[in-house]
DNA sequence: GTACATGCAAACGTTTTGCAGCGAA
DNA sequence: TTCGCTGCAAAACGTTTGCATGTAC
């Protein structure tokens, strides 16, 4: 039921052309839609809705959503939840990172994952929790938007 | 269109009759329904969702919602979201509480805020951001699922 | 009596599924 | 030629809204 227990290992990719290559040693067929989503994926600056990548590459979502769950599947891409809101998916880089995001002004900024650890140390020494920051973003006020509660 | 900009302010309750006068003088009517919504909640040993309130009542959900936006927005209540699934809706007790959550075993714990200003400190002077975890959980794997990858 | 609460029905936004046909290998 | 991918349609799920009726105050 919930995407949890995938066996997902990381495939970093720094090209294109890495990607289509782990796909295809995974057994996974490159059609011309999926080569244009891995496109789509490629060219974002940021994680993107289901919903934008199928308006702009004029696919139904459906299909939009059995891509990126193949993607995802195999390990070539992961999707991650700010707050409310859909899904965001964004290709595995070759680095990895985390998310915070301010409800307040709705933006999300990336972190390096070993600027969270002196966090990940604490929740685990105080709590025994392995907390991580990928796939359900951190949330709070950013700088900007000082207002105490959400 | 987001709860996030609720001028929510905390009334913390003991009894069901502090809520119930809260409620009064915040204008709210106690409708034979939010009576039983009320008691749901203070009979609930853990926040619930909309769909098990509703069962449980014997209500149709459009009312449990209703009743517990309602109880939001005056204070009396707040809803947390632990990874995917519903949003589940508490009571706000007399002691603030945050949430941490396994997506593994998917049970959530609580802790009292205090434990977690480490985090909160860190992440502020880093970042700059001001994060809590009463209406995101941090999310994690607790001891007892020690599996990485979520 | 007035304003708010309720149920019903319908819609919403996001995501999943079944099925028949198309296309990559 | 096979098996995976695609679109269409429909449904699932959590949640919101409109409207007419009912009820607390």
């Amino acid at each position: 039921m919930t995407s949890t227990a995938h066996p997902v290992r990381r495939l970093p990719f720094e090209t294109i052309d890495d990607a289509i290559d782990a796909l295809r040693v995974r057994g996974l067929r490159l059609s011309m839609t999926r080569q244009r989503v891995l496109d789509a994926l490629f060219a974002a600056a940021r994680p993107m809705s289901v919903e934008s990548m199928a308006s702009r590459l004029k696919l139904v979502p459906t299909t939009v959503y059995r891509n990126l769950e193949a993607l995802e599947r195999h390990g070539l891409v992961r999707h991650v939840h700010l707050g409310h809101g859909p899904g965001l998916y964004a290709l595995i880089g070759s680095e990895e990172r985390e998310y915070i995001y301010c409800p307040m002004c709705e933006t999300a900024r990336t972190v390096r994952p070993e600027l969270l650890d002196p966090v990940r140390r604490y929740v685990c020494r105080r709590f025994g929790y392995e907390v991580h920051f990928t796939h359900f973003a951190l949330v709070g006020h950013c700088p900007d938007c000082t207002r105490p509660e959400e």
